[in-house]
DNA sequence: CGGTGTTTTGAATTCCTTCAAATTATGTGG
DNA sequence: CCACATAATTTGAAGGAATTCAAAACACCG
């Protein structure tokens, strides 16, 4: 398993098996929340995560003129899909967190005011378009995982477009945090009550339509209220539940992605 | 091909066979757009949508329990995908046309709260699981074509968060109008510069996160700026570039469902 | 023709933005 | 480890945008 061709000695090879192991497992265990896999599914899928890519903060992931039906995963960090006006407004339409995928495919035709930008440095795995299908066309178990996972995305997507539309700007907040909080600690990302939180106000002001100002005002409130605290790019969350009832936050949308519940469908 | 118990006399035969000639053709225009269909191709599409079911306005097309694969099409009519809040708040995350697909997935997993209304009456077809994966098995064509559908559909919402999120009440409105516009031309539903508009400013609102009485001082601002004429549930559009313009709309994100452009990758 | 649903209007209020400027982190090279 | 530059957060005051809450006018349907 050879990435780089410049390395260091013992201490690299170490540190890059760890990380190595610890991305791809993200994966794995975010797909494990909606299938079981076999042990030859995590062999294929590690070996189609093989071609790892690392990007700076505030880089554009994917490129223009890519392979349209290549997809990336990301293994480490935060990215984000934005659209870009000309006048200088953006809009985050969504969050990619370890183990997420993104498919460029809005290359194909137009979308030249849509990127894929990293948010915080980021290690990602690009799997060709022929790689993708070869693996879906392995293991049905796999393919049915990948499709769980795009309804999953769809399903955020439609959430995100409520929030936007017609939450309040501190339920709106409240609800990310929710959101994410409960999708970090699917992968095992979360501390005890609490999980990195890299977006910076002004990441937050384009994710949720405002402006940072704004922002910066409505986690006064949230922290006025003891449900949570932000600093050092971290949070803690006080109140799980007020703030999820605050938020009208049902993690039902998130599908596999929340701790099970009793009814078993 | 017999659809209802009830009836009445030869000219109801031939509204009924004309409005279901009309109807399927809806489906194919559309996927058309996106590839090229086989003879063979459009007969299986027409067999597969045989189960016709109308609604009336306000009521809602898939219940709870539903097979969850199934895939329903919209034949005739317009209908939504609404998130309900516990308070009454509604947001409507997609706008269902004719020819348009919609899945009942999100009633695997809880989602309790979202529902596909029926705005205006409407015909619908149902494709039950099984039937839909035999058409998708059969003819690769139609499943590039479905897969394209679907892509297309997340472009669309990715879209409306850029709406919701960063256009001012005008570009918003006026960004919705060209959207719908350009759909409804993609499968022949417009006439000379101007198309059918059923959406209340109630449902306008609910689609554009804001309150109808705000809807509707845009909507003088945008008649003032000789834009457009909405009256009689029929839009016309005086001055398509300039709203366009204004509403920074690129038609690119609906992909095939614009006009053909001079590059064809 | 009356009843229901939709559109329009006004005035007061709330929410959010704008535009600086000040303050506090963060990180880098000396 | 400190000084410095840069990035991020916080604050204030004023203006603009959207909501709220009625109430009135209009349209549509049986």
């Amino acid at each position: 398993m050879l990435l780089f061709r410049t390395g260091g000695g013992i201490a690299w090879l170490i540190s890059l098996l760890q990380l190595d192991a610890g991305m791809t497992s993200t994966l794995e265990r975010k797909l494990e929340l909606f299938v079981r896999l076999s042990d030859a599914d995590r062999l294929w899928l590690a070996d189609a995560l093989r071609d790892v890519r690392h990007v700076p903060a505030r880089a554009d992931l994917v490129a223009e003129g890519d392979d349209p039906r290549a997809v990336y995963v990301v293994l480490d960090g935060w990215a984000a899909r934005c659209r870009n006006f000309r006048d200088g407004r953006r809009q985050i339409t969504s969050l990619l967190l370890p183990g997420d995928c993104c498919d460029p495919h809005v290359f194909i035709l137009g979308e030249r005011d849509h990127t894929v930008t990293a948010l915080t440095q980021i290690a990602v795995a690009r799997v060709s378009g022929s790689a993708f299908l070869d693996l879906e066309g392995r293991s049905a178990t796999l393919k049915r995982a990948f499709k769980f996972e795009s309804l999953v995305e769809s399903s955020i997507q439609r959430e995100t477009a409520a929030s936007l539309g017609r939450r309040t700007a501190t339920e709106r907040l409240a609800h990310l945090f929710c959101e994410l909080h409960t999708r970090l600690a699917a992968i095992g990302l979360t501390d005890e009550s609490g999980c990195p939180m890299p977006l910076t106000q002004d990441d937050l002001s384009d994710v949720l339509g405002q402006t940072s100002v704004h922002i910066n005002r409505t986690l006064q409130d949230l922290r006025r209220r003891k449900l949570l605290s932000l600093n050092r790019r971290h949070l803690i969350i006080h109140d799980l539940v007020g703030l999820a009832d605050l938020a009208h936050f049902d993690p039902a949308y998130l599908h596999a992605l929340h701790p099970p519940r009793e009814e078993n469908p």
